[in-house]
This record gives C-alpha cells, sequence and structure tokens, in this order.
DNA sequence: ACCAGTTCTTCTCATCATGAGTTTTTCTCG
DNA sequence: CGAGAAAAACTCATGATGAGAAGAACTGGT
C-alpha cells in the first residue's frame, strides 16, 4: 500500500493517496476547550496558568495533544470530543450534565514556533462547576470572568497565543445560539425556574430583560421547557410566591427564536479562520 | 528544547509542552470542501471520483493534505483556509467572489484504515462556477444536484468515507444561514435582483416563498441589500418590468431574521463532532 | 392576625411584523 | 394598441413584541 511517497504533486488530492508517514513533515493536533459556567449571574470560563515554556505563566485555555494511537501516555481518543474531555477532566472535576460542541479549527503556520500545530477547539456548557483542583502539571487554574478578558479589561489576563480569539468566537457564538436554540439550559441544572433562565441570559448577553415578556416568550416556544408541576423550595430571600420548577423540553432549534432586540449584534465577523 | 519526549503522563497538557515530534505517532490534517453553487434554480455540490484507494471509483469532496512545510510538492499553506482553495482549485476554476467558512473538523479513529486523519471541513459559496476540468489527477468530477445525494438518491452518488455526513452539516449549515445573515448573496454575482435573492432562498430551502412578503422583507432588513439606482436589462423572457438591481449590502447579521416559518427545521443534530 | 415588601405570574394594550391576496406600474410581444 | 408578464406597492387580518399594570403567593415584622 505504502508505494510512490510524494513523487506526483497532485497525489496528494485526497487524503488516502499513497504515502509513507514519515515523508511528511510532522503535524500536531490539540484540543483547546472553552469551558463556561455561570456563578450568581456572573459568566465565567476556565484558564490555566502555563507551566511550560513558551509563554510560561501566562493565560491560557486549558488544552492538550489528542492522542491518536495507544501508547505509553494512554488509550487513544477515539474521537475529538473524547479528547476535548480528557484534557479537561485534567483540570478540573467534569459535571454530570454538560453540552460540549465545536468551535474550530485554528492552524496557521506561525501559532507555534516550533511545528505546525492544529487546534480544535471546544466549547463547553456547564452548570456551576467546582473551582479546579490545583496542583497537577499546571501553576494554576481559576474561573476568570469573560469581562476581565478582551477589550481593556486586566493586561494580568491577556491570554497566551491566539487564544483571546478562540474566546471571542466562542462568547460570540454562545450569544448567538441563545437566541434561536435551547442552549440555555446548559447552564442550568436538571430543575430551574424561569426566572433562572433568565438570569441565565441576561448573563451572557449582559443586558436586563423583561421578566414579563421573557416568561410569556419562553412559554411559547413549544417544547423549550417542560412543566414538572412541582414548585421551587422558596421564593426569593425576601419572601415572594414560590416559582415553578421546569426542565429543559427536547428541543433543541426554538421557533420563534428569542431576539436580542434590533441593534448591536456587534462583533460579527468574517468567519475565515 | 526538545527535552524528555513523553516521560510524565501530564506534560503534553498544552500543546508546547517539550517533545521530540517523530515521537509522537504519525497524524494528518486534510482540508475536505463543500463547494456549492446555484444554476437554473437548482443547488449543486462539486464532486469528485477518487482516483487512488481505497474507495477508487467512489464520489467524494474535493480535499487534500494540508502542506504543513514547504516542500518538494509546494509552498506551506499559510493557514487552513489557503489550503482549502488551493485543493479546491486543482480541481476547479475558483470564481472572483466567494464565501468560504469552516465547517467544522472530523477526528474519529477509523476514519482512514491507514494513519490518523483529521479532516478540516469547509463551505465555499459561489455564483453560478464553471465545469470542472476534467483529467489531472481526478478521474472525474462533476456539479451534483443537492437532492441526488442523502435520502433515497441514486446510490450511484452515495459519497465516500463520512463525507455523507459533511455533505449533510454543510446544507443544514446553510439553510439555517439563510435566516439570519445575509449569506444568500454568496450564491449571486456582484449585481442582482430581488428576484434572483429570493430564487436563492427557494433553491436552498426548496420551497417557494411568496414574492410581495419576501422583496418587503429584504427592503426591511437595514443593510442586507443596497439599490444601486440602477435597472436591470429586460425583465422577463416574455416582457415584465425591468427589475431594479442591488448590490450586498455591508451587514452579516440579519435583523429581523427570515425565518422559513414555523414548522419543520428538521436535522438539527446535536453538535459533537 | 395583619400588613408591608418581595417575587412570580397573568393580563392589557399599543405597536410592529407576518402571511395572503390584490392592485398598480412598467415592460415585451404580436 | 392591447394582452400578457414580471416587478413593486398596497391592503388587511392575524400574530408577535415591548412596556406597563395587576393579581397571586409567599416572608418577615408588628
Amino acid at each position: 500500500m505504502v508505494d510512490d511517497g510524494m513523487r506526483r504533486d497532485e497525489d496528494e488530492s485526497d487524503f488516502l493517496a499513497a504515502y509513507d508517514p514519515h515523508a511528511f513533515a510532522p503535524v500536531a493536533v490539540t484540543v483547546d476547550v472553552v469551558a463556561m459556567t455561570i456563578r450568581a449571574g456572573e459568566p465565567l470560563l476556565l484558564l490555566v496558568r502555563r507551566g511550560a515554556r513558551p509563554q510560561r505563566g501566562r493565560w491560557a485555555l486549558p488544552g492538550g495533544f489528542v492522542r491518536a494511537e495507544d501508547g505509553p501516555a494512554g488509550p487513544a481518543d477515539p474521537d475529538l470530543p473524547d479528547a476535548a474531555l480528557r484534557v479537561l477532566a485534567e483540570k478540573t472535576a467534569l459535571p454530570t450534565t454538560l453540552h460540549l460542541e465545536q468551535l474550530g479549527t485554528y492552524g496557521a503556520r506561525d501559532r507555534d514556533p516550533r511545528m505546525r500545530v492544529f487546534s480544535v477547539a471546544y466549547m463547553l456548557l456547564a452548570p456551576d462547576l467546582p473551582d479546579p483542583e490545583q496542583g497537577r502539571d499546571i501553576a494554576e487554574a481559576a474561573w476568570v470572568p469573560w469581562r476581565a478578558l478582551g477589550h481593556g479589561g486586566p493586561a494580568e489576563y491577556e491570554p497566551a497565543f491566539d487564544h483571546a480569539r478562540v474566546i471571542a468566537d466562542a462568547v460570540e457564538r454562545a450569544r448567538a445560539k441563545l437566541e434561536y436554540t435551547s442552549l440555555a439550559t446548559a447552564f442550568l441544572p436538571p430543575l430551574f425556574t424561569i426566572t433562572d433562565l433568565r438570569e441565565v441570559y441576561e448573563a451572557v448577553w449582559d443586558r436586563p430583560l423583561h421578566a414579563a415578556n421573557f416568561h410569556r416568550k419562553i412559554l411559547a416556544a413549544p417544547g423549550f421547557v417542560e412543566d414538572t408541576g412541582d414548585l421551587a423550595e422558596r421564593g426569593g430571600p425576601g419572601g415572594g410566591r414560590r416559582p415553578r420548577l421546569y426542565r429543559a423540553g427536547g428541543t433543541t432549534a426554538l421557533h420563534p427564536p428569542l431576539l436580542r432586540s434590533a441593534h448591536d449584534t456587534r462583533g460579527d465577523s468574517d468567519d475565515r479562520r
């Protein structure tokens, strides 16, 4: 099967053309995970402080090499999502319910000084995650507020490599998908109230919503939430009616969508990665 | 810099940990392109008949290895979009205007019998593309109607590998993005009429639209299209008012979106790739 | 027991978007 | 010049939306 190497320059026109693996320049494939959660109305994402060169000491997304084959480091990752969960599990405890979704792959030639590296980024949403375990191979890991990153936040958190770009893409993806999918429930435990759900939207969109209209629209979207018939233990700390408890419905696509009204859909970049 | 190979199993926690490239199992990165166009109201995509084993003779997406480094086959691809355009250019002439967007990356262990292959899929939209050049390294290339693929079409076109899945993802992505972005203009030449635009929507969504309401909604979405002030040469073949010519506006996000009304948003799969 | 304050839920209403159909304008062809 | 065709504008009933008000159910303090 391994026959002619790279003799004809057209012969690599598809990925099963014959070749000798070691005739190719070495490339690496990694996964980076943008793990997002919401705690007390504040959207957070997980960053680790790099313990290895280069960029040692800078904050970065948790990530690691995809294990292509079984080896001394452990068994191969059967698929990319498995690799994403594995590298995240090395940094923090995984929640029982989570939403994992591929964001995109970044492979510019100058991303890494040493070799050609392709990074597959994943977005992971989960209800209030525990604090990361310290130690292990990483110097430090922390849940960082979204707003501390990006535009003019403390330079302390300026992420390594092109991770600022990846994070910006993830945030924009999450914001957009709240409009037309039931993604918001991924930030919540199995049982939640309409107010809990609204607070997710307010946190991610960073804007207050009209509670009464939100309530109406959620119940109008078929399959978004399902009434359990039960009520929560208590209302607010200072009294208040006990809210109904809902669970996520079967639908992922919302009809009609919950649009963030008109203005600013900023950051809608052209999609060439 | 190259120091300790894979001694500690935590040490590959991020992609710049020290390593010896050849200590890793060889992996390959390819790009596959779902090139879409519309001809006479019929949505088409480009398939090539495989000239190499395995699956020789089956139809597949045009694709090829990403060139990680400069080599005998040619210069390295600076970034993934460059690789996508290069492999497509090997099969057909590239249009002057196009929309290129990353779809996702597929990396299941059993995708390829020979080695671990990660395929980055791209979606390319362009106005009526020319017929592919025959010959070169591919046995055959053809523009195939979407409807000939997928569910119960002629088995002749059953695509190789997991390309049916990639194509299905691309079609669903295109259908969805027509709702809330100005993507449809990518199928059209620089100057077009509202009717041209409506025919794109009808072709992609495979359903007739109410012409008058469509017209109203397009003009109501700020920044979608821009009036040139000019009129087209003639109306229909059998007479008719000369339509206004528009060009694409600056906006990519549509407010309000053009929803395909209520029912069927079928094929909304969970996003784990 | 009652009341004030709080929270969830439902209701009203003016406004805007939508689907369906009709009419007007402008063109070609015979 | 008139019939037919296509684009564009209009009408109207219905449904969704934003803003606010009102009702219901609860807590804690008097």
